[in-house]
DNA sequence: GTGTTTGCAAACTTTTTGCATGAGC
DNA sequence: GCTCATGCAAAAAGTTTGCAAACAC
């Protein structure tokens, strides 16, 4: 009960972890929250709205509600938008409680695959964050590297 | 004084070769076509539908027009979608009338700056590709590397 | 008990579609 | 001249907002 020294390491359930933080921030965990966030962290892939609406099943949580909590967790820096090619906008959790990964898209269906790990060295970030900052002033907190193309169910095989 | 080129493969002016490309695929070359293309090949960042609406200002051009022949464009592999962090979607032309290069997004505005050149190694690229292919039969036809971090602008410096 | 959050309805934005007119080849 | 492409209107899809009731703390 009391509280534990913060483990900076491996993270733990997210589901125990981001009511946690939401609680310290002063927002209140709900069931429609806690719902969305369960959505959220039993999938490998970035999801639509709707897509987290619909893995709700029972919860009957209205479809507002999802959008206002997606937002929420967005600007509270705890859910990450990654759009697809195709245009609608997907969520996944954020980087403290998803490991660094990229994407696979397919050009066809728009179907989003996480590739695990990143694949560039840390000294070619670092190398490329500072040229950047330097001939742009543009400051780079992260990155995203996508891989388009065909996925399996679209090559025909 | 040298008459010959500088650059010996570098791609011609969008503005005739697309429509040539267009006209031999059967498509019709037309006001709204020409103005669209105009827009597109005159900027250095993808732009959003309104934004490709709003720069052909004195061609008086149906919004609908505009988003149906992106969408032709799209569809014939002549230009790319890349969206936005923010989530509206954005166009440019495609690779063989733009030279590869990557992304700089503002998380806070949601302006995109093009970044020349590619940073990644040709061999590296090629192994991932193989590798992805092999684990998850993903064929991977092209890659974009996005920065995401703090504008100049909106850095407030 | 108090103030935040939810659900519902409705507004708003973005994108797509149907159809008659107009333009390219 | 025969189609294909455009413009207009309207529909569909995706997202946001206002407000009263419900719930977390």
């Amino acid at each position: 009960m009391s509280a534990g020294p913060a483990a900076p390491t491996v993270a733990e359930d997210p589901r125990d972890a981001i009511p946690r933080l939401l609680a310290r921030r002063g927002y209140r965990i709900t069931g429609p929250r806690r719902a969305v966030l369960d959505a959220l962290a039993t999938t490998q892939e970035p999801r639509t709205v709707v897509q987290l609406h619909r893995a709700l099943g029972g919860e009957r949580v209205n479809l507002v509600s999802v959008y206002r909590t997606v937002k929420l967790l967005c600007d509270v820096g705890l859910v990450r938008a990654t759009d697809a090619a195709q245009g609608q906008r997907r969520y996944e959790l954020a980087e403290p409680f998803t490991a660094h990964h990229h994407h696979l898209i397919c050009r066809q269906c728009g179907q989003i695959e996480d590739l695990d790990g990143c694949l560039l060295e840390e000294d070619v970030l670092a190398r490329l964050g500072r040229r950047v900052r330097q001939s742009r002033r543009f400051r780079v907190t992260d990155h995203e590297l996508r891989f388009f193309g065909i996925c399996r169910r679209c090559d025909g095989a």
